[in-house]
DNA sequence: TTTCTTATGTACTCATCAGTACGTTGCATA
DNA sequence: TATGCAACGTACTGATGAGTACATAAGAAA
């Protein structure tokens, strides 16, 4: 952005930066409809055919741009989990209490698990993965997990929030955010953003009335 | 029990009633060993012949005593469904206003989430199962559905839960409740009574700090 | 023009299962 | 004793799907 930049016209012949783009571009492609299709059916009853089917490619090209049928689960579930880590860090460089932290994490938290690819870490089973992959992902959301109990282990230190046992109040309050990842099919009537906020609310304030 | 029984000794020669409550008891036992694996590794992943080593039998056998895969499966939610539908029912029968009845029945709740045919309830997708299938198990979870958000509406309506809208809190109550089906692996530390009952603390009383 | 590389498809192999045909054994009944 | 039926097991079929070998086409480079 710094230095001016010549408007060309739209060539079909492709410099090598276009080329390393436009590869880019397709694996993110596969990535995205194989998300969808591992959401959609389950990652073992959906198949690599179907994926490429959908891009009209076929099964050989996924395996050009990504390796074996796990390791497109695995790229998928490190992306929502990056975006859980971001929403982690974000939470953490915030203003306010402990309370308030937690709050806003909490709805990304949410609103990730509406998203493709939180979705896929959500619906995916430790066990469909090799030993490996596994370790990797029970790694990753070790992270997550903590950095949820550090934030509630936070509020409570400053008395925003109640003193609960953080592990359980960390395990309770992300069961109830990971369900939507379930049900959640973007079909409408509220916004993933409206939906994450209803239920961090009810969350927060518990069901019984306060006086 | 109003007759008195003679004592027989444990005779290799079964009675025509002694068939028939062995057949019952396979018949369990094949439903007891697929729930488990299903739980363990998922429906799909799970094969039937897999069910039958554990049990030392055959495949056919299994066919012998209930339908296809699928109707197994259907079999094992129809059970953790119909303990759900009992605890639904018991809690409608209690006395007590709605916030001490609710919590009764999200305590049985979590518990039967945690129970082999309660997980296998929560860790089945939809999506496995044929159009008959997915109709007949979403109409039984309906029910419960139906049942919770009743509980819920019954507690706005005498104050003893704050007013908030019925549907999202009953949706975030069970998926907070939920959750456990999925990691509960009975290795222990807390029992699932103690689980579920420190869950639904948090869930009423929220985490903000009362006055 | 020849050759190398990149991108892609066709057409396989091989393993895994669900589901089944059919045999066998043993008890029960006629 | 003959026949029927209940309770299994062995050994298949057929489908599905992951992963691969190899051909091909088209541009880039030499």
């Amino acid at each position: 952005m710094t230095t001016p930049e010549q408007d060309f016209i739209d060539s079909p012949f492709r410099s090598p930066e276009d080329r390393l783009r436009e590869k880019d571009q397709k694996r993110e492609a596969v990535l995205r409809a194989a998300v969808r299709a591992f959401n959609a059916r389950g990652f073992q009853a959906a198949s690599l055919d179907e994926v490429a089917a959908s891009l009209r490619i076929s099964k050989p090209t996924i395996y050009r741009y990504l390796g074996n049928k796990e390791q497109v689960l695995l790229e998928c579930i490190t992306r929502g989990l990056e975006l859980l880590q971001e929403a982690a860090a974000e939470a953490e460089r915030e203003p306010g209490n402990g309370l308030t932290r937690l709050t806003h994490f909490l709805r990304r938290y949410a609103e990730i698990n509406m998203d493709d690819f939180g979705r896929c870490v959500v619906r995916t089973d430790d066990n469909v993965l090799s030993e490996e992959g596994r370790a990797h992902f029970r790694a990753l959301k070790r992270r997550i997990d903590q950095a949820m109990r550090d934030l509630v282990a936070a509020g409570v230190a400053d008395g925003s929030i109640a003193p609960l046992d953080v592990r359980m109040t960390a395990f309770t309050l992300a069961g109830a955010l990971n369900w939507p990842g379930q049900w959640y099919a973007a079909q409408g009537e509220q916004s993933a953003e409206a939906l994450a906020a209803t239920m961090v609310d009810v969350l927060v304030r518990g069901i019984a009335p306060r006086s």
